[in-house]
RNA sequence: CGGGGUGUAGCUCAGUAUGGUUAGAGUACCUGGUUUGGGACCAGGGGGUCGAAGGUUCGAGUCCUUUCACCCCGACCA
């Protein structure tokens, strides 16, 4: 492509709500172009990225014998009604009617469409397992876009689906895809973790996420420095507790604690580690029909961990509770525990489970009950809701220790069951003639995600750095003066043979000058440049490598072969 | 959905407290010239319903009302 003629208009200015590195140069070199919130236009460099990441993913994916379909956009909405999906999901999808006035809904993921396509078309365990995935662009009505590329509303995702007549098959298929996963982020040179994730409301038995580290990840992820453990901040669990402070030593006791309602305080009053504590953390639980104010009892040391609470209750959401509303029901705030407790309902952490020389509210203003024991609270609601800590132990080796760190989640695989082919009878006969649901895998992976997290690793101060595999063009020839007739032949020259020989190549033929067009080299990120300018004249061109902006002088007449080496490893 | 902010040239923004020539700058774009190894310079030029609607006024980018869009924090996010 000839520079002067290609659409690629870079700016020097930044636009003005772009916070991410990714978003402000993908931006700035021309990739895309907002539209409205959410919605982003691909422009040719952008396109020919998006490109090189679905051919990458198309090749893994036939690798393990997937298929590729493409499902209507378009999804009737009675699919969705079936499912029960329609008020899972709420306003994010976008619904509209066509002429007849019937409704429909945007493609937000398509398990639905999925299993239907597949109900009554295959119909034997003969025919399983099936794999069928389609990148496809889906529209999610979030409530809150943002980052650029990271959360728009309309986006590229690939979607698979898995069919199998056993657990243990999916449980193969489940792994094949992880391997075929880590393979694509591996060849798109991302640094990534596997993580452990909350399996949510979907339910099935497991699922795991695709971590992309980033600073600006919006998901928070725990590493074990010793063992292969990680998991996502929401399903993150913690080894056994090494350095228990010392229990403080008191009978119980009903003990006057006038106006001391923070775990700080009371630390400070009594002297003893939080740890000895009981943290009360009231919320309202939602679920389908009606709501309820919970309490969640844990150690001062610990905090609530959102997801796992609401997963403990089987709820859809949890939602803060005003002063008000708890002094309505009856609760004594600051002085709440879980001793002769019965206002409302309440679950106790898990940590909590037989702990001895606690320190705990006593329901009653201005007291709290020391020297408990909680033995006598066997039977309450005890749910892992804690939240892990930096230097929390490992739960799977117990010798490592956690830290937190920032993910991009670029990929999701859920183990389903049969969840969705249930609730839409999609079923086939076993081998003794019986039927049964399909149990199935869901695998997404987010395309125009991974895009933005190629730029998020691999920027600097001037722009873009792209890899090998991801760059829109490899090599760019840029010709210093176009004036000079050497320069101009001898690099319309090179850029024909690499063309020729089969190599992406951009040439930088406008009339500008040296510096500005280097700038631009560097803010779109190129591979390489190669500079056609004074050297000439000395028989040398140069080749500049974008990552680590060294020059290296190349002879002129062997710079086709040199160049060809070089972008070959 | 709750809280906050911003809408003026393709882009980045002045101008709005206190209403008053023909609404500005930089950048980008077009023409001509100079320049050609790090976003150059000179001269000329095109480009605007000041987000939209209504109102106050002799007069509104500026004041009032309504509304829309976008951004940020939070809630939410298979």
């Amino acid at each position: 492509m000839r520079r002067s003629k290609a659409f690629i208009p870079t700016t020097k200015e930044v636009p003005n709500d772009a916070v991410l590195a990714s978003h402000i140069f993908l931006s700035r070199a021309g990739f895309i172009s907002q539209v409205s919130s959410g919605l982003y236009n691909f422009l040719p460099l952008g396109k020919r990225v998006l490109k090189k990441i679905e051919t990458i993913v198309n090749d893994e994916m036939e690798s393990i014998g997937a298929q590729e379909v493409e499902l209507s956009f378009v999804t009737p909405v009675e699919l969705w009604q079936e499912s029960g999906r329609i008020e899972k999901f709420g306003k994010e999808l976008l619904r509209f009617k066509d002429r007849k006035e019937n409704l429909f809904v945007l493609g937000p993921t398509h398990e639905e469409m999925m299993v239907n396509l597949v109900c009554n078309r295959v119909n034997s365990y003969k025919q399983l397992p099936m794999h069928l995935y389609q990148i496809k662009t889906k529209f999610r009505d979030e409530a809150r876009p943002r980052f650029g590329l990271m959360r728009s509303r309309e986006f590229v995702m690939k979607d698979g689906y898995s069919f199998h007549s056993s657990t243990e098959d999916l449980n193969r298929e489940f792994a094949t895809v992880e391997a075929a996963y880590q393979r694509i982020l591996t060849r798109l040179g991302l640094e990534f973790r596997i993580v452990e994730a909350d399996s949510g409301t979907i339910g099935g038995s497991g699922s795991k996420e695709l971590m992309v580290i980033a600073d600006s990840g919006e998901d928070t992820i725990a590493i074990c420095d010793h063992c292969q453990y990680a998991a996502n901040i929401e399903a993150a669990v913690r080894g056994s507790k090494k350095d228990i402070p010392e229990a403080p030593e008191a009978e119980f006791n009903r003990f006057m604690t006038p106006d001391i309602t923070t775990i700080e305080s009371l630390a400070y009053f009594f002297k003893v580690d939080p740890y000895y504590l009981v943290k009360a953390v009231a919320k309202r639980a939602v679920y389908d029909e009606g709501s309820d104010i919970v309490l969640f009892f844990l150690r001062g040391s610990d905090t609530l961990q959102d997801v796992k609470a609401v997963n403990a209750l089987h709820a859809l959401e949890l939602v803060d509770v005003s002063e008000e509303e708890l002094q309505e029901a009856g609760l004594i705030t600051g002085f709440m525990g879980p001793l002769n407790f019965n206002t409302c309902k309440m679950v106790l952490d898990v940590s909590l489970k037989n702990a001895d020389a606690m320190i705990c509210g006593a329901n009653e203003k201005d007291y709290h009950y020391v020297g408990v024991n909680f033995s006598a609270l066997i039977n309450a609601d005890f749910a892992d809701i804690t939240e892990v800590c930096e230097g929390d132990s490992c739960p799977h080796c117990d010798e490592g220790i956690l830290s937190l760190t920032k993910g991009i989640e670029v990929g999701h695989i859920f183990k389903l069951g049969t969840t969705y082919s249930a609730a839409l009878k999609a079923e086939f006969l076993n081998e003794k003639g019986q039927r049964e649901p399909f149990i199935m895998g869901t695998y997404g992976m987010g395309i125009s995600r991974l895009l933005a997290a190629v730029i998020e690793q691999h920027h600097d101060d001037r722009g873009c750095i792209w890899t090998l595999s991801t760059a829109p063009y490899i090599i760019n020839v840029m010709i210093s003066n176009i004036k000079d007739d050497q320069q101009m032949s001898f690099a319309q020259t090179l850029y024909e043979q690499l063309k020729q020989r089969g190599v992406e190549v951009m040439l930088d033929d406008r009339k500008e000058r040296f510096g500005f067009k280097m700038k631009d080299a560097e803010l779109i990120g190129f591979p390489y440049t190669v500079i056609v300018g004074k050297e000439l004249m000395n028989g040398n061109i140069q080749l500049m490598d974008r990552a680590t902006l060294e020059q290296e002088t190349l002879a002129a007449d062997t710079a086709l072969e040199t160049i060809l080496q070089r972008i070959s490893t």
